[in-house]
DNA sequence: TGCCTTACTGTGCACGTTCACAGAAGTATT
DNA sequence: AATACTTCTGTGAACGTGCACAGTAAGGCA
């Protein structure tokens, strides 16, 4: 039994297919009498618009394509990227656009999806977590509008895109450690190539200004192993530090681990500060003190940049949104 | 600057639209000749076949869609997801198809999705986490093929699943209790209308046979807030137990902090097994003995059903992968 | 020589839609 | 009464591809 096509509809309202189209494109001309009797037609017969036939025509494909170009093994221990494909799907399921997924995390993938979306099968292109100097921002060029959920290092004037105000979130912690009193404060940073790496230090190192000295200052990957490592290294270098700001709450629990493998009292001895307010910040013991971005709006934003650039708009300017202090246990 | 077609890939070579066409679909008489000018052609040209115009005629969209059943806020705690569509968007790149996602928790996101599939706008359907008594599944019909990563409970001869041996998962775990020699032993299982929810209830029932009473036995949502609540209850009708199996990594975080309020020690008072093995299992303290489940094989034999049944298998049977034990320092 | 098979190539059509255009019917304006 | 404008409708063409079919050339075999 062969689907229904336009035809079928209009011959079943007694209309013809341009009518049909016109009603289905929101096209204004279209009688209140045929209108009603194309909306008859169409829930009869159960049609559904065939979007293969409409791209060819419309040059248009419906579709948006979410690009991770995160490593496998890390993809997704951010709940950043949960929160935003529900959002992405559920806004531009508005738009009747549908959500393709791709990787970007080696350079074969990378081919994949620039020829992808070169080939003209995506109307926009949802960067996540892109790295400084990658080199799919260079390779998708003059392609359909791209966004990104968070800076791209580097492209930050090419691409628009919606993030925390990192440095804001990183100034609360530390500042926080502050008037509590701490006077040695150690940092475990992100990797350097992301923004969440670079820009968390700039604002720890903004408040404390010459206190933030590279014996303090260690480096991770954002995994928990990481966050153990860095710690550790972070005690011998400086036994005496009394609070440590973690990059990332993932890291912050594996710098609890090592706190506690040496003996140290969280917070008493140490106040430990995470970032991301995750899932993970709740299981630790003691819970975390972190940073909370607004994930959700950080979201919606990407998109509403997306969906401006697919609409024409032009000189979209960067979206920054507050970071919100969380106080909890452990600090 | 249009973007060249088959045609001028043809005049390119030298050659007839047919002839690139066969090369492009694998057809296997071309001559060594054309196929080198072809060849030449399309990276000259800097072809890509446009997939609209294939679908218009070859009735399929080169698409999978994966449709997420859960409501929203629970969405991707569970690390399940995030390996599933990482294999799946790997796996299916293979073929060629790209991986659509839609979400499916309320009743107008389903209608979206039926009308999609209906529609004839994707290749297969990827179910995941889809409860019992879903109006999705009979909705979907005869549509494409459709598989699920999980059973799907009361379709599970109709939707073809990779799943682990929730049973073998949950017995392995009690079994464990029962050889250290606990003899009150409690269960917090997931929801209900859940694979999970009731075969590990199940597997931990086998084991314990009548010792099993409905008294050591409450019931969670898979949230970590549902865990603590759960496991409060289960002290308040069974002061003294001395173990208890909870079915996810996240409501267990939620038992231990219910246990630490009532200043029982674990393991020393009460031994906590969780299930999944997720990072969680490894950021609470003590960090959680488990169950790990084969997450990688599932999605991998999943999107092994699917394809399959895109290339015209059927009757296939479930396949169900082992499940191990992981001891920590909670058990 | 004639005929069959194998290897390869080109052509017309159909897929289902949108869009530009032409035109009809009705209404307002001159 | 003629003209212009608004509202609405139908029609042909085009989008780029795969497939069925027809056709060619070369080689093997009787």
């Amino acid at each position: 039994m062969k689907r229904p096509t336009i035809h079928d509809v209009a011959a079943a309202a007694g209309v013809s297919r341009g009518t049909v189209s016109r009603l289905l494109n929101g096209d204004k001309y279209v009688s209140p009498a045929a209108r009603v009797a194309i909306e008859r037609a169409i829930s009869e017969t159960g049609y559904v618009v065939n979007r293969a036939a409409r791209s060819l025509v419309t040059q248009r494909t419906g579709s948006v394509v979410m690009v991770l170009s995160e490593p496998y093994e890390k993809l997704f221990e951010d709940p950043n990227y949960s929160t935003l494909i529900r959002v992405a799907i559920k806004m531009l399921a508005e738009r009747d656009l549908s959500l393709v997924m791709m990787l970007a995390g080696d350079a074969a993938e990378r081919e994949r999806v620039v020829r992808y979306v070169r080939g003209g099968h995506a109307d926009g292109v949802l960067l996540v977590s892109t790295h400084a100097g990658d080199p799919l921002v260079e390779a998708l060029g003059s392609g359909p509008p791209a966004v990104s959920c968070g800076a791209v290092i580097g492209h930050e004037n090419v691409i628009p895109y919606a993030a925390a105000d990192e440095r804001l979130g990183a100034r609360q912690m530390t500042e926080y450690f502050v008037d509590q009193g701490r006077r040695r404060i150690a940092m475990i940073t992100g990797p350097m190539d992301t923004p969440g790496g670079i820009q968390r230090l700039e604002g720890f190192a903004e408040v404390l200004g010459r206190r933030a000295t590279s014996k303090l200052i260690a480096h991770g990957d954002w995994t928990r192993a990481s966050g153990e490592r860095a710690m550790a290294e972070l005690l011998e270098r400086a036994p005496d530090i009394d609070a440590v700001f973690v990059a990332s709450d993932l890291m912050a629990a594996g710098a609890l681990a090592a706190l506690r493998a040496a003996g140290r009292g969280v917070p008493g001895d140490v106040a430990v500060g995470g970032f991301d307010d995750s899932s993970v910040a709740l299981s630790t013991h003691p819970p975390l003190t972190t940073v909370r971005q607004p994930l959700t709006e950080m979201a919606q934003e990407t998109i509403r940049l997306l969906l401006a650039l697919i609409d024409g708009a032009g000189g979209l300017e960067p979206v920054i949104l507050p970071t919100e202090l969380v106080i909890r246990e452990s600090a």
